[in-house]
DNA sequence: GCACTAATGGTCCAATTCGGTAAAAAATTT
DNA sequence: AAATTTTTTACCGAATTGGACCATTAGTGC
């Protein structure tokens, strides 16, 4: 979480100051949200310093340029979504695989239902090829699936996970969760989907295990 | 399909010339296009304009105005999918349901790749809370959605479908399948999934057809 | 071929918005 | 109180916005 950001490359003569640090949260804040909704190219600075509570010069004496703004606002997000999931997962090491694998996938929904943006800026930078695509790629997405995908093929092999390419098996678990939570706004009206309801979400996840981990653990034999 | 468009309710003295059907063709598959991509508020009349290769007032000679050409656009898109789909439903109207829902993921699948639009401009409009999300909810995605509704219902009656809430379930396969294509321009670096290989296609329907529909037709009895 | 209209091309518009700068004012830290 | 960070206010020039206008061209119906 060095999200101080930028600043701190320069020479930090004197500390910075809370509310610095208050106004930076802000526009981070604003500008996830802006740009999961309306794209980079769609997004306005003045919007996100509206969406702030801000003056919008502050834009460029914090983070210098549009630009820079959205890198440091993805790195927020992504960094706060691999803390919450890293945590989880150091709580659940003992735990048997597909409880684990269940865990992840709970906690997914759950940070896809209440920071929508994760997922809706990957899909707005999705949209057309542009570097900060490539930039998200390799930043960030490579390295959280990685993991998933050696999970996933091990439960395949324990004959937990559905067969298949584990690749397109994790994208089609993350977009029945993530993705699926992405519409919240069309889903009520057009499949009567209240994703506000907490059942909702417990009935999301349970779906997903069960389709996509159908099988069950095998009993632990003693040498493993 | 009547995307004669607007002009036909003034009054159209003389019949519509060919070229001008051309245009306005050209017109729809290029706001279909950068809608998609930057959404309505983010798209300009004059990019439309532009990757049409057509002079941009020639939208307001055609369309009245942008959002009139939003609508347009969507009816078009939509009523090809819908086209396409009926057609390959008539066809197959002796085939077990089964059957007729695993050809309708791949009818979507096939689309969704050729026609990644169709499921980006829901999402783009899905993205925030909107008079244009309503009317598409309304006009287009309802009554797609209920038939696949009934049918999954059936299907989960007969042991075919996994079981549980159909609509998210459908919404489930809605979105590994076009949601999935989507993401092509992200899929391939990130996970190394390479959409336009035909065989991808063919893995993703195979895949979701094993995943949501996993039971076998029970054998038909005489009385039925 | 002629008259009429639909369609296009090219130009212009006024208004707004864009990202970003500069310098004064205010708030904090030392 | 001095020094420095942060915020505010005002402003910039460039680009873009959706749309209007009219002369020209192309196609239609006779």
């Amino acid at each position: 979480m060095s999200q101080e950001t930028i600043l701190e490359a320069v020479q930090p003569e004197r500390k910075q100051q809370r509310r610095s640090i208050v106004t930076q949260q802000k526009l981070l804040d604003a500008a996830i949200e802006a740009f999961s909704e309306n794209g980079f190219k769609g997004t306005s600075t003045r919007d996100i310093a509206e969406r702030a509570g801000v003056h919008h010069p502050l834009i460029t004496y914090h983070f210098k340029n549009k630009e820079k703004l959205w890198h440091a606002a993805a790195d927020h997000i992504f960094g706060a979504f691999t803390h919450a999931l890293a945590n989880s997962l150091a709580e659940n090491r003992q735990m048997d695989p597909k409880k684990r694998m269940s865990t992840m996938i709970r906690i997914y929904v759950e940070y896809a239902r209440n920071h929508p943006a994760l997922h809706k800026v990957m899909i707005q930078e999705a949209s057309y090829p542009n570097p900060r695509l490539d930039w998200l790629i390799e930043t960030h997405l490579k390295p959280l699936f990685e993991t998933t995908f050696e999970m996933l093929e091990k439960l395949q092999k324990l004959g937990v996970a559905a067969p298949g390419n584990p690749a397109i098996l994790f994208n089609m678990i993350r977009l029945s969760s993530g993705g699926l939570l992405t519409l919240g706004n069309e889903l009520k009206g057009s499949s009567g989907i209240d994703i506000d309801d907490p059942e909702t979400l417990d009935e999301i996840s349970d779906m997903i295990v069960r389709l996509f981990l159908p099988g069950e653990m095998p009993p632990r034999s003693s040498t493993a």
